[in-house]
DNA sequence: GGTGACTTTGG
DNA sequence: CAAAGTCAC
């Protein structure tokens, strides 16, 4: 018998490893509370975790097995599940970040030292980090010529589950709760999580909305998104699966635009397996630039500022919007995180790591690669990085992609009777035009124009310069 | 080594 | 249409 070590792989459909266990022998599928782990989770990550954790476990049990559940340091607890067993190792699918690496190294030295086999199996991204590369052989630091490199490469079909004749017959522990775990219920209303979930999304999603998704996607009220990334995060859906999906959607396209649709969602998961890339081989971005600047960026630290941001009180619709659907979804859209992270990062000046660090505790979807990727595209200091003389506008911005405001009207409410008019020009209008419009909206906690010419200067220091 | 391109944006 | 740095080829 093996075990099969659920991680960021919480399915039992289109899993490398749990269907390479599967052919050879019976199956044990074995999940860990990590301390270590849950010390940098938060309660929405976990409240997503544990639902798919109970979908996982009843798709185990309708099928005559189960999901064993351990609690502790991986390296002790998988050596003892596996002997109480007397299984002979353990699978697992690869997680790429330094963070995992390193603790996965220690697992398999720890069964080593117990006689236990161990293999593992790479399974998260359709290619592996190392397996697209320049000519030179050295990982992208841009997007685009990797994305057509990623592009053209074979992708692999997807794994079947394993059959009910292949688990192990065990019964496990209950599940624990948020409060067992030690969370306080999240604020947000997180999502349902679990493989039903994904795939009734994938297949929604690519029925229609896939074929606007290059012309819409930019439009936060659209909804013409996947909605897949917690999903692909905790993987309740496999990214073979996924592609495949997408495969089938281009073979239904009726046009060339249809077509071009579907290749946009799939520079999307380009975008995920890029930014897992750089994570891989440079895990220091973490908390480190990625792209050096001569001289330090001078982040201010305005404790009043932040909070208005966190809050999504800074006056500026759209970015109070965006931040307020953090708070109560677990979940933004993804133009609004740009349009969020450069107000954070350019108006106000602030470090991208403590934006960073107000997503991983809110987001449901929070993916370490893909946020740092995202924070330090928006502060100008990552791969392929928004140059920092290219600062958005949240005016703009919000005039452009939430032209009727409907996006800022469903979750600013103080501003539901204002007109689109009136919320895209909130700056202009005079203290008694914003009074009689919405009297507990605040006007705007600083100047764009001057925080814009203020963050230019600022930059242009760092680079070097004399400005 | 010159050149095209850049989750293009702002003015 | 100017900004304007850097990567991959």
């Amino acid at each position: 018998m093996l075990l099969h070590w659920h991680r960021r792989d919480l399915r039992a459909t289109d899993n490398v490893a749990l269907a390479r266990a599967a052919d050879e022998c019976a199956v044990l599928p074995v999940f860990v509370f990590d301390d270590d782990v849950l010390a940098h989770a938060s309660p929405p990550r976990v409240a997503f975790m544990l639902d798919a954790l109970a979908e996982l476990r009843r798709w185990y049990r309708e099928r005559g097995g189960d999901l064993r559940l351990a609690r502790g340091d991986p390296a002790d607890v998988l050596v003892e599940a596996a002997e109480a067993r007397d299984a002979d190792g353990i699978y697992w699918n690869r997680d790429y970040s330094g963070l995992a690496q390193r603790r996965d190294e220690r697992v398999a030295g720890a069964l080593d030292a117990a006689g236990l086999t161990h293999e593992r199996f790479h399974d998260a991204l359709l290619h592996e980090p190392g397996s697209v590369t320049t000519n030179d052989g050295d990982p992208y630091s841009v997007y685009s010529y990797f994305a057509r490199k990623w592009r053209d490469r074979e992708k692999e079909a997807p794994y079947d589950a394993p059959d009910g004749d292949a688990l192990a017959d065990v019964r496990g522990d209950p599940l624990p709760s948020l409060a067992d775990l030690g969370f306080d219920e999240p604020e947000a209303e997180v999502e349902s999580a679990g493989m039903d979930v994904a795939r009734e999304r994938l297949d929604a999603f690519c029925d229609g909305p896939i074929y606007e998704y290059a012309e819409r996607r930019d439009y936060p009220a659209d909804g013409c998104t996947s909605r897949l990334s917690a999903h692909l995060k905790w993987g309740t859906i496999g990214i073979r699966a996924t592609y495949a999906a997408t495969e089938d959607a281009m073979d239904r396209a009726g046009s060339d635009a249809a077509r071009e649709a579907v290749e946009a969602f799939r520079g999307q998961l380009a975008w995920r397996e890029f930014y897992a890339h750089v994570l891989y081989f440079d895990p220091d971005v973490v908390t480190r630039n990625y792209r050096d600047y001569e001289n330090e960026i001078d982040w201010r630290d305005d404790e009043g500022e932040r909070r208005a941001w966190k809050d999504g009180r800074t006056g500026y619709p759209v970015v109070d919007a965006g931040m307020r659907q953090l708070r109560e979804e677990g979940y933004v859209h993804n133009r609004v995180r740009m349009i969020v992270a450069s107000f954070l990062t350019k108006d106000l000046l602030a470090d991208w790591r403590e934006g960073y660090d107000w997503f991983r505790e809110r987001l449901v979807d929070h993916d370490t690669a893909n946020d740092n990727g995202g924070w330090q595209w928006a502060a100008s200091t990552g791969t392929d990085a928004q140059p920092y003389f290219r600062i958005f506008n949240p005016w703009t911005q919000g005039e452009r992609y939430d032209p009727d405001a409907e996006y800022v009207r469903e979750y600013v409410p103080e501003l539901a009777g204002a007109t689109p008019d009136e919320i895209h020009s909130w700056h202009e209008l005079d203290p008694d035009e914003r009074e009689s419009v919405a009297p507990d909206y605040p006007a705007p906690i600083v100047d764009h124009g001057e925080r814009r010419e203020r963050a230019l200067a600022t930059f242009e220091r760092a680079r070097g310069g004399n400005g």
